[in-house]
DNA sequence: GAATTATAGACCAAATTATTCGAAGATTTT
DNA sequence: AAAATCTTCGAATAATTTGGTCTATAATTC
């Protein structure tokens, strides 16, 4: 390969595809070999451990997907509704991003019920905002997956943290700090800006 | 559990959710079992192995196909255009089945390349018809997973099986006969009338 | 043509998996 | 209420799978 990063790249869609589809527990090394074309230890020299890989993958997906939003939200002019229809639009990305999740915790599907009780307090709208949280706790705790409890509270926490900026309908907080706020709680500490 | 029937009914409907997601392999009888709130070794009071339960969910999907198939293609007074188009609409259901084929056969995609060279020859809408085809092969092919070119094979068999029935524009031949022709090509050996 | 970069096949230890078995709760039958 | 039967499951197991390593070797660069 002419390019290290260039192959990584590869690797990061490639394998991106799978863990989509699969999960991290369900996707093998071998798929991903296969998928490239490549020996299985060829993909060692490139990256150290199949978590590496999930973690490159994860990584990419939340750049796509927060600078989809950032351009996206800027160009609305009206209120935080049009801004929520939008990310209604987009959830085939967020989609994407929540089967990570499922892959991830795919022994703690209670968590899926408590994300309906909550979704009773909002619109149906909101299932897409919930996906986003859904990958965020995902992201906080990709390497964490035995404490379901953690996972729960880090949830939890996100939700809390969105409430302000996104749910409270009071119309004098100006839309782009909304969006700042909003974009912090869901990143934060996830993407570099 | 009142009646044996009335579980291993259960346990067809909740793992076939499961194997239509992850397909035969990666479903596990863990996650099967912790689907229906059960030990593991007490499903195989019911089922004798997980190929059993497959076989049994592959069978009951089935069945719901062929009966909304031919109830649905017998209310059309219109030629086979109509049909077809039935069809396209119930693409979901197909999509469940196809599931199935991604899953058996997860190491062969290269069956749906083949599938992309023929869909060229007619329109979009053949693409269900495909799906259908699909699963055929899948059915037939079970448990022989190993040996792709008999896949292939047993798909070509059915592709050229349907042209006639299916594809070809002799207005007439009668519809009756056409819907009897196709369900004859795709159920054979699968579904008891 | 030596040194470095890249690839893959054989291999391994650990983990996972489908399945078995026996024991123990239930439930029904006598 | 004892016996017989039905149902459930935890623990054990044998076979397979899996992530990862090591070594040999091909390709590329110097």
């Amino acid at each position: 390969m002419v390019n290290k990063e260039e192959f990584r790249r590869k690797v990061i869609v490639s394998a991106g595809q799978i863990f989509s589809r699969y999960g991290f527990k369900k996707t093998t090394m071998d798929e991903i070999a296969k998928a490239l074309k490549m020996g299985k230890s060829s993909i060692y020299y490139y990256f150290e451990s199949k978590e590496e890989i999930f973690e490159a993958v994860v990584l990419h997906e939340a750049n796509i997907l927060r600078n989809e939003l950032t351009t996206a939200i800027k160009s609305v002019e009206s209120p935080i509704d049009k801004m929520r229809n939008y990310v209604f639009v987009r959830m085939k990305s967020f989609e994407k991003l929540s089967n990570y999740y499922n892959a991830i915790f795919d022994k703690n599907l209670d968590h899926f019920d408590f994300i309906e009780t909550i979704r009773e307090k909002y619109d149906r709208e909101e299932l897409a905002i919930l996906r986003l949280i859904l990958y965020h706790g995902a992201r906080k705790n990709i390497f964490n997956v035995a404490n379901s409890e953690y996972t729960a509270l880090a949830i939890q926490t996100t939700l809390k943290g969105l409430e302000v900026p996104l749910f409270w309908k009071k119309k004098e907080v100006n839309i782009e700090n909304r969006l700042n706020a909003i974009l912090d709680v869901l990143f934060n500490g996830i993407v570099k800006k």
